[in-house]
RNA sequence: GGCCCCAUCGUCUAGUGGUCUAGGACGCCAGAUUCUCAAUCUGGUAACGCGGGUUCGAUCCCCGCUGGGGCUACCA
């Protein structure tokens, strides 16, 4: 079997976006489990709208996600260059050929007259395709105009009869080729059409597979057309269905943060987005099972179970293999990720210490089964950073104020009072003698101090909270964070207050 | 307008001419657990767009319709 080779190809026009991010990916699963080459290519040949910082996004976002490629840009590679516009000259040289051969032609029609023509057909009700006006210019006539410093574009001769493909996700494809236009090969600035610089591109890098986005399937019979005309053999293509945002029209800004690079800020971890695009279109074959690695998907992955239709992005799925995710990476990772945002809202210095990142992991594993996404970490850690008990919820400060639950936090006030720092043992313990001192139990026995400790009716287990606090006491936080005998005596002075 | 693509629970999907009383996952609902909430576990809810064919029999094959999406550039 040939060698397969897949390529992704952007335009580096804006930031690298998750619709393209999964074609990226079907790529990367197709060469890796046909143990073929993946190439990335960048097509900047509109120059009016490419950019180079967005070129280095691109191979940034690619490589957050883990997709790494074995030839292209920023890595280099036998078939360079991999940049469309250090391949001018290639472009050009083939143009030539196909001119010499009389499979394209000179085109010196204006702007004006094209779309001239095209408004007049679409009035006629008849499909806008280019005249062919051009097409029978005798070369030496075109020559002349040439060197006459005549404008031109360079024109495929497009043939009669149907155009047929048979694409790896759709099936059999026909088109008839009336109903397409002698397409531009080069424009008069002397740069390639996009139709014609993935042929030659494509032909050249040898690849073997194209697997792009289903918006390129009326592309494909032009293309087919170029690689006949060049006696070249076309490669084997699959279209990707599109994704659609929730009221299924294409995923765009409008249906919220659609790059990359905007899911990285919010704090979803690569390994979760790529899990969750690749079950976009493609199922594992094995029910039940979604939470996979990239190198389990590219085990099963083929290319033939890829859903013809469109998926609608549904963040609840993407914020539940998230929530998978982060609950395996493990403390000292989660610690590390989720440091920025609490150094962005001053909870925390960006140079913290070991003991800090440590306490740190202690804090995530306590807000772990609140989270979907990093950048929650500020707002579901507030009960540890914020202490106020002026700020007491109404409900805790109103529990608070029975005889009983004073006992109880006095109690347990008194228990602390024997420990410091308090350990988790220790609070079991404390609240072994509270019970018997107090005859209180259960709900009883833990809401007053829960309500005491945090002024909240609900939260994080309290033996996950209570360390927290107590190791908080001793580290160089921006903002102090006070420990459980101090928590405990503010409560109680609020409640005295209340009472008078 | 023309051409093309697509159509199973709300969403992602499995599935095949009869075994489908249509499977799984997310979501949602309920129960279990817990000091509470979340997490977790268990259970439940929910779909073959419509109309014609073909066939002994269609979710599965064909045609039409409807709906959705795309292309229709000297953009990519």
């Amino acid at each position: 079997m040939e060698k397969v080779r897949v390529r992704f190809a952007p335009s580096p026009t804006g930031y690298l976006h998750v619709g393209n991010a999964r074609t990226a990916l079907f790529n990367w699963l197709f060469a890796r489990k046909h143990d073929g080459a993946y190439v990335l290519r960048i097509e900047d040949t509109d120059a009016e709208r490419s950019e180079a910082q967005y070129e280095t996004r691109l191979v940034e976002d690619l490589r957050w996600l883990g997709l790494d490629w074995d030839e292209g840009v920023d890595v280099g590679g036998a078939c360079g260059p991999y940049r469309q516009s250090d391949r001018l000259e290639l472009y050009q040289r083939y143009a030539r050929q196909l001119l010499d051969d009389r499979r394209a032609y000179y085109c010196f029609c204006t702007p004006e007259e094209i779309e001239a023509d095209r408004q007049r057909l679409l009035a006629e009700g008849r499909p806008p395709k280019y005249s062919g006006r051009c097409r029978s210019i005798p070369p030496q006539e075109a020559q002349r105009r040439l060197e006459r410093g005549e404008p031109s574009a360079v024109r495929l001769r497009v043939p009669e009869g149907p155009v047929r493909f048979r694409d790896l996700v759709h099936g059999e494809l026909e088109f008839s080729s009336d109903v397409i236009g002698d397409p531009v090969l080069l424009r008069s600035d002397g740069h390639p059409a996009y139709n014609y610089a993935v042929v030659i591109d494509d032909a050249l890098m040898k690849i073997s597979h194209v697997i792009r986005g289903d918006d390129h399937i009326s592309n494909t019979p032009r293309q087919i057309l170029t690689y006949q005309a060049l006696g070249w053999t076309p490669p084997h293509f699959a279209h990707l269905s599109t994704i659609l945002g929730k009221d299924h029209t294409r995923l765009s800004k409008r249906h919220g943060a659609t790059s990359v690079s905007s899911f990285r800020d919010q704090g979803y971890l690569p390994e979760a987005l790529v899990n969750y695009l690749a079950l976009l279109g493609w199922s594992p074959p094995e029910e039940g099972k979604e939470i996979l690695s990239l190198e389990q998907i590219a085990r099963s992955f083929e290319l033939g179970k890829v859903s013809k239709a469109a998926a609608v992005f549904d963040p609840d799925k993407l914020n539940w293999i998230n929530r998978a995710y982060l609950k395996s990476v493990g403390r000292a990772r989660l610690a590390e990720l989720s440091k920025r945002y609490f150094c962005a809202a001053g909870l925390l210095t960006p140079g913290a210490n070991g003991a800090v990142e440590d306490w740190l992991g202690d804090v995530m594993d306590a807000i772990l089964g609140y989270l979907d996404r990093l950048d929650q970490v500020v707002e579901k850690s507030g009960l540890i950073f914020q202490f106020d008990p002026a700020a007491f919820e109404p409900a805790s400060r109103e529990s608070l104020a029975s005889e009983e639950a004073r006992q109880v936090v006095e109690a347990f006030d008194r228990e602390f009072e024997q420990r410091d720092p308090l350990t988790v043992e220790d609070y079991r313990k404390a609240a072994q003698q509270v019970q018997r001192q107090t005859g209180q139990k259960g709900r009883n026995l833990f809401h007053p101090l829960r309500a005491a400790l945090t002024g909240a009716e609900k939260g994080p287990e309290l033996e996950k909270l209570i360390p927290i606090f107590e190791k908080a006491k001793v580290l160089p936080l921006p903002q102090p964070i006070p420990g459980c005998r101090e928590r405990l005596r503010q409560a109680l002075s609020l409640r005295t207050g209340i009472r008078k």
